[in-house]
RNA sequence: GGGUCGUUAGCUCAGCUGGUAGAGCAGCGGACUUUUAAUCCGUUGGUCGCGAGUUCGAAUCUCGCACGGCCUACCA
């Protein structure tokens, strides 16, 4: 919406919203304009659901008593007979109001209440001529009157900004909307039951860090008065969490917000819900095994299927998920690379230069890899895809391969071309994550405004003794658009973060 | 950030090579006792995102700005 637009949507009032002030008005006079002594006793869904197959007849010979209350989203009078149609939590209900059973003082005064008010009926339940379950209504109450306009009944909002903006009118007029965030709430239900299960403890730990940790990111920055201190929105939970792990919460997860300050895409809100979980004598094999049965027990369990459609394209997640090395992978989808040039540094970075990208000078062989699988494979991984044997320089707080100290015990899990997941077999060694943490110090001195702080709090933790623990990081967001199908995060996120308006 | 498309009534949208604004829904008035985006008759409603420019004349053409969608690049 253009601030025009929203100038007169907000602070103008249109002779549309005039006349239902007016009603307002005529409301007041009568009474208690907002009354809030009305109780309904049934949801909509629920009488679909009983008696959607009751027959008309049954029906008649033994009425069934309603009490139902929602939004009016219909309104077609005929004269001395009118229909509705409200909306409440689980859905719609159709009301059957006239001269004969509600009166003709109640129908008179229903005629004049606008769609958008919110209503309260009392009634028994009947079957129309089209067979469509209705409430015969003799009791009808306005419990809010409503002063806009809803948007238009039959298109609904199409402005994307406008349903981003004002989520509730997209709730309101979109089945589709309100499917989203109930999968999502399901999706995040399912997954905590998971753990539970599994004997996890779940736990929240700061979300203002004095030292941003846990991942390779840009922090926002605010500041804290009466310690007079700056604080950082965290940027993962990750080494709060194992220090709980070295605390003797051996298996622990927390399903919460983590705040980057960068890009806005439709992949990437400044907030966005992860979900990291831990669990002590484990490694990444035990990781991959449980992240595949968490995805494909949640799909079951969230939409009762096994394949997911992804914008066109169908996603098997019962199908055992591929685990590749980055190398593997890149000679998979292009065939055209021989193994001998993957592991040419000269090769890589004329390669990466030919295609447009940066090459830093501290990038060792494995990073080189690393940039040209995310130039030429990420975004080709639709299946299920566990990417593994991640470089050390780019893991700083991933245990070190006993094969090849190179490399870590991590993973990354691919799915529709994009990361849902990462995790890996902890560095336990506090002289080694010390060093780790030197380099970033290193890196950040270097201008990489991504690279991490030395945390010494952290490392006295695992001096005291971190045990052998696996840890992952899943997107939620990322999950709950792949099981929505959804284009844009902001679909999956109430309230994205926007551009403010002027 | 770069590219591209867009912004017209409360909502959904038309508006051609420049001639001064249209429809449907919603609203208001009327008809109608089983409608389904109800129907029928009448009717109110607009600083055409903002600002310049070209022109006798701009929703329309040009430039700038604001806001947004999509694509693209970095983080998940």
């Amino acid at each position: 919406m253009t601030p025009e637009n929203q100038t007169s949507t907000i602070h103008n009032e249109n002779h549309l919203i005039q006349e239902r002030r007016a009603k307002l008005a005529a409301l007041r006079a009568q009474g208690n304009a907002f009354p809030n002594d009305y109780r309904r006793d049934s949801l909509a869904s629920a009488l679909h659901e009983k008696y959607d197959h009751s027959s008309k007849e049954a029906l008649e010979e033994t009425p069934v008593k309603v009490k139902v209350a929602g939004r009016m989203l219909f309104k077609r009078v005929m004269g001395k007979a009118s229909f509705a149609i409200i909306q409440d939590m689980s859905g719609q209900i159709q009301l059957y109001v006239s001269n004969d059973h509600t009166g003709e003082m109640t129908h008179e005064a229903f005629k004049h209440f606008d769609l958008g008010d919110i209503l309260g009926a009392e009634g028994t339940l009947f079957k129309t001529k089209t067979n469509e379950l209705s409430v015969r209504v003799t009791n009808l109450r306005l419990l809010t009157k409503s002063l806009r306009p809803l948007p238009e009944k039959f298109h609904g909002l199409t402005d994307q900004e406008s349903k981003y903006r004002q989520r509730y009118l997209d709730l309101i007029s979109s089945e589709e909307t309100r499917k989203v965030f109930t999968i999502r709430s399901k999706i995040i239900q399912a997954t905590r039951q998971f753990f539970v299960e599994r004997g996890y403890l779940e736990v929240e730990t700061p979300m203002m860090h004095p030292i941003p940790g846990g991942a390779s990111a840009r922090p926002f920055i605010t500041h804290h008065n009466a310690l007079d201190m700056a604080l950082y929105l965290r940027i993962a939970p990750e080494l709060y969490l194992k220090r709980l792990v070295v605390g003797g919460m051996e298996k622990v997860f927390e399903i919460n917000r983590n705040f980057r300050n960068e890009g806005i895409s439709t992949r990437h809100n400044p907030e966005f819900t992860m979900l990291e979980f831990y669990e002590a004598y484990q490694d990444h094999h035990y990781l991959m095994d449980l992240t595949e049965l968490l995805l494909r027990q949640v799909t079951q369990k969230v939409l009762g299927v096994n394949q997911v459609t992804y914008q066109g394209t169908t996603i098997d997640m019962a199908a055992p998920f591929d685990r590749l090395t980055v190398i593997e992978a890149i000679l998979k989808h292009h065939p055209q690379f021989s193994e001998t040039q993957l592991n040419d540094r000269d090769f890589l970075i004329q390669t990466l230069q030919a295609g447009g990208v940066t090459i830093r000078t501290e990038d060792g062989i494995g990073g080189l890899q690393l940039s040209l699988f995310d130039e030429t494979t990420e975004h080709l991984l639709f299946a299920p895809t566990f990417i593994i044997d991640y470089p050390a320089e780019v893991s700083p707080l991933a245990r070190r391969s006993d094969a090849n100290p190179a490399i870590t015990d991590r993973f990354e899990l691919y799915i529709a071309g994009r990361e849902i997941a990462n995790g890996f077999s902890e560095l336990n060694d506090p002289e080694d994550q010390a060093a780790r943490f030197q380099e970033q110090v290193k890196a950040k001195d270097a201008g990489d405004a991504e690279a991490m702080h030395y945390d010494n709090d952290y490392i006295q933790a695992l001096e005291y003794g971190l045990p052998p623990t696996a840890g992952e990081g899943i997107g939620i967001d990322r999950l709950v658009m792949l099981l929505t199908d959804a284009p844009s995060i902001r679909d999956v996120i109430l309230f994205p973060q926007l551009r403010k308006e002027e």
